[in-house]
DNA sequence: CTGAAAGCGCTTACAG
DNA sequence: CTGAAAGCGCTTACAG
């Protein structure tokens, strides 16, 4: 068997012609660089019948079969799964599009976005954008030409009509390449209805914060976190306040203080409330980084928690419940979005939106008033 | 100009029959499967010209250039990047291959790999094998197939000849379809010197943290970690007991205690450790997981940290600077790593084995013992 | 600067 | 079950 395996290949076979042709002369051919044809050729059969036993649907001869399959391992071939792509077949890609990937959301989203992505045969694509309108644009453009089956963008995002037509622009231009476009981790852009959005209910989640406090005995109850311009800071904002009007509890402007979600955003902010004439006695906190920063703050100004003040946060982020005393907080399905948002971009689910509930994590951050 | 934008299409242009023939009856022509003959037909020039405007090297002539961009931009062209990669242009993918992407190590590393992934024109696929060897050989196929430009293998591995041998015929495979493999996160596969690694000391970082309690006064220092099987596991063990030697102290079997990376098993092993008769002083952690539940453990025990015992931690996780007190820690270069890997992994860099070095980070759970 | 032709590697009706 | 042919959509020498 002239060319088998353990022979040194000569320039005589047109296996190696070939490849010669494409490898120049960088030492002994590469075994990969075979194709279908080559491949055929060695197993003494048309590229079709050689096609169908990768992959084609119709059955092939068992002898034929193992002649071929013999032949592939001979010649070490791979299919190209970039050709096969392009008449339709092979894994598709579904991309998930988030500006950063540091932070509490991202990784439980993503996995679980993987796992229905992989579940369906298709790959994971992961890009950030950093907030940056041309890179973001510049992706979803990348992500037509490649063919993404469908695309997650994920995380809050800016509210505002720039955004809201920005995005449908987004939606129309994968619908043209048959791709789909879900949301995740913020709510319907308005005007756009017919964009599928999975996310969790941050105003109830805020709202949950809020009752246990007025129920604990709370009447002064302050809340730190960004102001306008995000999804997810105008949700939560509002969350609190429509759960201290729900409780007929006054929320004037000086118990409301804006905070960037980090640490130290979180404990300025929190200094300023607490250093009012009459400081609240509890504070709900947008995230978790907020509320740690509200620790630091309660601790520098002498604040016992939760005796002197009470904190709720959001996200419970690892090892907040470890924090002392340990953190009661919001927590949401991040991982469940992921899936369900998948589930919705690849048709398995059927394209309406989605409003999961997060869960409240009562720990040790919250008890009654001291004035009780 | 018949078919003008805002023209109703017709039959009776080709363009629309044959998409037709494609799109069957579902309402009006997509606009996106235009094809770029399409393209060409309308803008009246060779399919060869109007390639060369979206991508070809050679210069075109203004007005051509302008004509075949109208006509694109009426049909809704998005050129195939499917098609295109067959040819060897377009983004190839660098693939990020982990364990799980939950946990302190993957969001950096990834943040790091996309970055440099991105600057270089190529998309970043993350898949997960939950350390199913089926699932993993089955990713590094479909990797194959998909003409994958490199794989960046993350993380902990097993630590047996059995896995050397495996993740040599991956890297063997994927040289066959000219992809490159890097190890990150972990160091060199033994008989595999032709593989590269980026990893970061783990036992400079391990040893540091010894060093550091010894010069406190520290002599019964204790190690709280996961026994052979992994590569950190077994590398940050060692960096203990280097550590240990080198300064002249004794460890004894019963000072190290096997603790998988959770909190819950971390206090488990903590109370064994404190439970001696000659009890440690200080515990080194193989993680911050197991820190924290040393933490517990001393709390449970009604011990004090760090006056009648210090403890040392790794990874530098999110808001463990934030416990009380802070906690002591190693902070691995996880963003730099995967920075590192990525470049090597493109060719930008040379395939040579990095170890980077990870930093100390001093906080408060790490004082003289007591008995001074 | 532009076009005709061949090619990239695979698949799929259409005939046998 | 198998093959010849046409096709997927793009690109690239090779000529002009």
């Amino acid at each position: 068997m002239p060319g088998g395996p353990g022979t040194i290949p000569t320039m005589s076979s047109p296996d190696e012609a070939r490849r010669a042709r494409h490898g120049g002369s960088r030492g002994p051919a590469r075994v990969g660089s075979a194709n279908l044809r080559d491949v055929a050729a060695r197993a003494g059969v048309s590229p079709a019948t050689a096609s169908r036993v990768f992959g084609g649907s119709r059955s092939v001869h068992a002898d034929t079969r193992a002649k071929v399959l013999a032949a592939a391992d001979e010649l070490g071939y791979v299919v190209n799964g970039l050709a096969r792509a392009m008449t339709g077949r092979g894994p598709g890609t579904v991309a998930f599009v988030v500006r950063s990937m540091i932070g509490p959301t991202f990784a439980s989203l993503a996995a679980g976005a993987e796992s229905v992505a992989t579940a369906n045969g298709h790959l994971l694509l992961i890009s950030t954008t950093e907030g940056d309108r041309q890179r973001e644009s510049d992706l979803i453009a990348t992500l037509r030409e490649q063919r993404a089956r469908a695309v997650l963008y994920v995380g809050s995002t800016e509210s505002d009509p720039e955004f809201d037509a920005r995005v449908s622009g987004y939606a129309e231009d994968l619908a043209d390449v048959d791709a789909s476009l879900v949301l995740c981790g913020r709510p319907p852009v308005v005007g756009a209805p017919a964009i599928v959005s999975v996310d969790y209910d941050h105003r109830a989640g805020v709202g949950a914060g809020v009752d246990e406090l007025v129920r604990l005995g709370h009447t002064r109850i302050g809340y730190l976190g960004a102001g306008r311009g995000m999804t997810t800071a105008e949700l939560r904002l509002d969350g609190y306040r429509t759960a201290m009007t729900r409780n007929r509890l006054p929320h004037a402007k000086d118990l409301v203080r804006v905070a960037a979600n980090s640490e130290d955003a979180g404990e300025a902010a929190a200094r300023e409330l607490l250093s009012m004439a009459a400081r609240p006695t509890a504070i709900v906190a947008m995230t978790d980084n907020i509320a740690v920063g509200a620790y630091r703050a309660a601790r520098a100004l002498g604040l016992r928690i939760p005796d002197d003040l009470s904190i709720v946060g959001f996200d419970d982020v690892p090892f907040v419940a470890d924090l002392t005393p340990g953190l009661t907080t919001v927590r949401p399905p991040f991982y469940e979005v992921g899936v369900r948002a998948a589930r919705i971009a690849l048709g398995v689910e059927p394209a309406e939106n989605v409003l999961l509930q997060p869960s409240f994590i009562r720990r040790d951050s919250t008890a009654p008033p001291a004035e009780m």
